[in-house]
DNA sequence: TAGCCAATGTAACCCAAGTAACACACAAAA
DNA sequence: TTTTGTGTGTTACTTGGGTTACATTGGCTA
């Protein structure tokens, strides 16, 4: 995937993209690399053009719980919130797989949101989709059951045969491996899903 | 209160305080309206100058949550965000107390926007703390006990007499009048307060 | 002052989910 | 082929908090 996927970069006029493109630097990063830890103040912000990134928060102790993924074409918002106001980062980022990407300098991207309106609008859009989709995690981590996460989470992966161990989706969900191996044996139960070593399939209703 | 005490306005240049005075319509509302729903598209951004506003969200059934309580000189950010972007509110919006405000609409709010850095920035700053305040929330749901949870929204109010219902505390908190009761009762073991009918005293530790 | 109602107290019960401890099983390495 | 480690299954137990049902209290009103 190319930058060109993002979306608002075709709302640019031509100077503005001009400037974007002089001003990105590309960048690689291995699975399992921490990007920013919450408190971090950034400096840059990420456009991710290929793989995964995980934002998640983290308790004291080892209890995480995972905002959102990222995904190609995607700009994070706690990274760009935290770049253009230079406030501490609300969460952590890991990469879940090996990704490529461009970054932004904070200089670039405060030139770029003042000078152009189509810029701004996006970076508010981020903020709104990203508020509600916080705001749908605390109500289902408050009204939902385990088991509607698991299948809810499952149904949003892109495939239905999806590789992943009980213990990533424990800490992706902030459950416990015991409890989700339990909870997904019902479900296989259930015949809502199939399980193997190291992967879950799920089942046609 | 007053209008001049949002911080905000002292940003503005003389030209945009003007416009800005002059798009305001002054706004008075009783205890216990809705303000707007979840789900609607707001028109107009209210800036409250008066009183008290709670902002939650409910998931099917009668269960709620309080994401935030909208205190004098703020703006609301769901209320903002929909605005701005003409996207569904992602929460409710009632009032607590009567409150007295200035209501902003649209077309001044895109006017403001696009033609005062400042006024970008201080939005921008608003989207930023309240993402910050919903990942609390979602931190203290998932790991926080009830008592802990019910002594930090004690500790946040103004006084330490605070005249409450355990009715309305469960509301906010998103539990139940029976187990906020309880926890209460054992608070008061603990001699962490003293509860009367109608309030609740806060004792210094 | 008797009656009423809203607010609070309390008991009994239930359930989802966390924890600890351990068994089992598959796959790669030795 | 045996070993070792990682991933998963299972049991027994604990706990926080939700629910139902009913009792008690304080204060206002008739």
């Amino acid at each position: 995937m190319h930058l060109d996927n993002f979306d608002f970069i075709h709302q640019l006029d031509n100077e503005a993209k001009e400037f974007l493109y002089k001003s990105l630097k590309p960048i690689t990063i291995a699975k399992g690399n921490i990007l920013f830890y919450q408190g971090d103040i950034c400096h840059d912000i990420l456009l991710l053009t290929s793989g995964e990134v995980r934002l998640y928060i983290q308790a004291e102790g080892t209890e995480e719980i995972t905002l959102y993924n990222l995904k190609e074409g995607e700009q994070c918002i706690i990274n760009t919130a935290s770049t253009i106001s230079s406030t501490q980062a609300i969460g952590s980022a890991i990469t879940d797989s090996d990704i490529t990407g461009y970054l932004l300098s904070e200089d670039a991207v405060s030139t770029l949101m003042q000078q152009n309106k189509n810029y701004q609008q996006y970076i508010f859009s981020l903020y709104t989709i990203r508020m509600s989709s916080l705001a749908t995690l605390i109500e289902d981590i408050k009204f939902k059951r385990l088991d509607e996460r698991i299948l809810k989470w499952l149904t949003t992966q892109n495939s239905s045969h999806i590789d992943i161990k009980h213990e990533e989706l424990a800490n992706i969900l902030g459950s416990s491996r015991v409890v989700i191996s339990r909870t997904l044996k019902e479900l296989e139960k259930k015949s809502y899903v199939k399980l193997s070593r190291g992967s879950i399939e799920l089942l046609k209703r």
